[in-house]
DNA sequence: CGACGGGACGC
DNA sequence: CGACGGGACGC
């Protein structure tokens, strides 16, 4: 019985593992958490060949309760590789096993066995920096009156902390509402993962030098889908041949050239981007040239928006002119694409690091902007009678046009957000009746006149907030917006009343410990 | 009528 | 050094 009770493992998942945020596209994850579910309970073993599955019982089941022991054997000799899997119902347990095991030799084998917590299936044997960190450090959520002997306070019945930290703005102080708890052994940080109060909805910490912020993007954000690269060409890695600059990109006709543009302006050297709409075969489709005044910015943009979708279920396809073919202006084949080679001059200036995180940021709230207008464009076509699909060549100017099944009001057209780390300059407070409509379309209304930085509805509620970097446009949305509705639903539009942000807040922790 | 989210690290 | 099989719901 080396895979004991299957069944019964497929436990419960995480009490706040919100569906709101889970909707589809996690297909994937499901396979990896079939084997890691909970995280980091199973057990990686390299030890002699010669032990069997019955030895491991025997030393390891006083550590926790045992799922399954796999004793690896070749596939076509059968003999044992020496490595074996031991999967544990809880962290905890693998973690204890690990803290004991390790580096112990068991029955009469001589090779002392070496444990460690498996990794990811995915991941495999490749290296990590950072490793023990990762299993020893906790990301926690904090009430934001919550300080640093609090949150020790509280975590210190798990093990002995290395150092608990909570992060603060720059120049306030003020608690972001996070922070992270450090101990010396992974059995310790395991036990407060399974026991601390869950409303710190600890996870295990992400090691902090991430090193590359490329596809953050576009994990994580429920209104971006995954990007992939299958479909278009191969993947060139990285390579530019010939020093292009210049783009061909094909999106769907829905996309406008203010939203491309934005979009390939996040990446800094956007010298040029001309959208055009083209028909072939029967179809309209956007084909746009872009050029970077350097190759590293080109290179760049296409590794990281080839595939992209754009809206969600539309992928932009994104090449380097004259990569696979060269100075022909129609080729053979489908997409027969403006491949004019050109190298529009300009410095060898890479994007630079620093603005990664600012880029991932920009482009999650432009795309999810732009989004919003292609699918408003959308669903004011459904509610018409035209039968007419998105992206009809009608929809090119979504901008300005006064669509009354989207919003009652006749919009402006659409506004970059405000930087994130912008200062509130005025905070809206918006009811919805009956229900809000969707974020995204709220997003890109309240967008359109400048200077959004966030807004927000509560989770089930019926309000929310928006939150403006200058008056003029936050009282401009509220003479424009106060009493319309949007996507069917009525708004009352007002200044917020300053938060308060004393004890108001403040989130009780049941200082009971379960062990 | 209605009133406050999520969260990824400054040195 | 040392990284991934076999079997397969249960009404």
């Amino acid at each position: 019985m080396s895979s004991s009770d299957k069944g019964s493992r497929r436990h419960d998942s995480r009490e706040s593992r919100d569906s709101y945020h889970m909707h589809n596209s996690e297909g994937r994850f499901n396979k990896e958490s079939k084997y890691d579910d909970p995280p980091h309970s199973r057990l990686f073993i390299v030890c002699g060949k010669s032990i069997t599955e019955e030895d491991f019982r025997e030393h390891f089941s006083k550590y926790g309760t045992i799922e399954e022991i796999w004793v690896v054997k070749d596939r076509v000799t059968e003999e044992p590789k020496g490595v074996t899997y031991i999967k544990f119902s809880k962290t905890s347990e693998a973690a204890l096993a690990m803290e004991e095991m390790n580096g112990r030799c068991i029955g009469n084998h001589p090779r002392p066995l070496k444990v460690l917590i498996a990794h990811s299936r995915e991941q495999g044997s490749r290296r990590e920096i950072n490793e023990e960190e990762r299993l020893l450090r906790l990301f926690v959520v904090v009430p934001k009156t919550l300080n640093e002997s609090d949150l020790r306070e509280h975590f210190s019945q798990f093990g002995d902390i290395d150092y608990v930290s909570i992060v603060r703005e720059r120049g306030t102080r003020e608690s972001k509402g996070f922070g992270y708890v450090k101990y010396h052994r992974m059995s310790h940080t395991a036990k407060a993962f399974e026991n601390c109060d869950r409303s710190f909805k600890p996870v295990f910490a992400d090691p902090k030098p991430q090193k590359d912020s490329k596809m953050d993007v576009f994990r994580g954000n429920n209104d971006m889908r995954e990007m992939r690269n299958d479909g278009f060409g191969v993947d060139s890695g990285g390579l530019n041949p010939d020093g292009v600059t210049r783009l061909t990109v094909i999106a769907s006709p829905s996309v406008n050239q203010d939203q491309l543009w934005r979009l390939f302006d996040l990446i800094p050297g956007l010298d040029y981007c001309d959208l055009r709409k083209d028909r072939k075969s029967g179809q309209t489709r956007g084909v746009a040239n872009v050029v970077y005044n350097n190759i590293q910015s080109a290179t760049y943009a296409r590794d990281k928006l080839h595939g992209f979708e754009y809206p969600p279920g539309q992928r932009l396809i994104v090449k380097l002119d004259g990569h696979s073919h060269h100075d022909m202006p129609q080729c053979s084949g489908a997409p027969s694409l403006a491949l004019v080679s050109a190298n529009a001059g300009g410095g060898a200036r890479p994007p630079p690091n620093n603005i990664q995180q600012d880029l991932a940021t920009q482009l999650a709230e432009t795309i999810a902007q732009a989004t919003s207008l292609i699918q408003a464009a959308g669903l004011s076509q459904q509610g018409g009678s035209s039968g007419a699909m998105i992206g009809s060549p009608s929809s090119g100017g979504v901008g300005e046009t006064y669509n009354p099944s989207y919003c009652s009001v006749k919009l402006p057209p659409p506004q970059p957000l405000a930087p994130v780390d912008s200062q509130v300059v005025e905070r809206l407070f918006i009811v919805c009746h009956p229900s809000p409509p969707p974020l995204y379309a709220l997003k890109d209304v309240f967008g359109r006149f400048g200077n959004l930085i966030d807004i927000y509805m509560l989770n089930g509620k019926t309000f929310g907030y928006a939150k403006y970097a200058s008056k003029e446009s936050a009282d401009k949305a509220i003479m424009v917006l106060h009493g319309q509705e949007v996507l069917g639903a009525r708004m009352k539009v007002m200044e917020a009343d300053p938060h308060d942000k004393n004890d108001s807040g403040r989130k009780r922790l049941r200082m009971d410990d379960q062990n």
